[in-house]
DNA sequence: ATCGTCAATCGTCGATTTGCGATAAAGAGG
DNA sequence: CCTCTTTATCGCAAATCGACGATTGACGAT
């Protein structure tokens, strides 16, 4: 933290951006999510998907299995997609109301 | 949610992901920008104030110079903003084109 | 010409990300 | 029971990020 003790006598009094720094970090945090050529990919699967075994999205991309799997571990804690296991499968699905609120923070840029 | 019989399902016949892969890392680029609250907070801010000298971001955010650079760089380098040099100080500006087609890209998904 | 200000860059440090192979865990099926 | 399939997790290595102080370069003002 850098606490400058130089005289700054009128330069800056305004205290206006608290709402500002709340969802900064919600945005960052979604944009992160989506701030990778893979898990651009798996999410775009998804949607036109519905929903889809991991095996799928493994094979869709040129990934190692537990590359995507750690991809797929990120959208995961990120909120932005659920998995549901189904035997020895898991089927992954995307999580609308995370995927609004990107959009949302984005649109209101 | 819709679950695919547990047999084969035959869904990879269609050779569309050609634009997908391209736009997946053009997204995945601009989404990165955002990815971080500090550079968040700083789109915010040109976006409000349409144009501010470099001095005025750094003593908005709790950074040191530096670092702030730093972000300015990345966000110059994706397109997001552009700096004009003004005598000894560096105005900032929002880059609408860029940020419209982040938009664009997300609105879309 | 010299000084002070402003911003970019350098070098460094620790932490995180990204990728992989290998292994473990959990079911399904023979 | 054993085996096969499917997915998650565990190291491990390379690369990158994020932050900082210090330095450099550019410009205006004195």
């Amino acid at each position: 933290m850098a606490k400058k003790k130089t005289a700054k006598p009128e330069c800056d009094a305004r205290p206006v951006s608290l709402p500002d720094d709340a969802t900064a970090e919600e945005l960052a945090q979604l944009a992160w999510a989506v701030a990778h050529p893979a898990r651009v990919r798996i999410v775009r699967l998804l949607i036109s998907r519905e929903a889809c075994v991991c095996g799928e999205i493994v094979a869709e991309l040129p990934l190692a299995q537990s590359t995507v799997s750690q991809h797929l571990k990120i959208l995961k804690e990120s909120g932005m997609i659920q998995g549901e296991i189904d035997g020895p499968k898991v089927c992954y699905c995307i999580n609308a109301s995370k995927l609004d609120a990107l959009k949302k923070l984005i649109a209101n840029l």
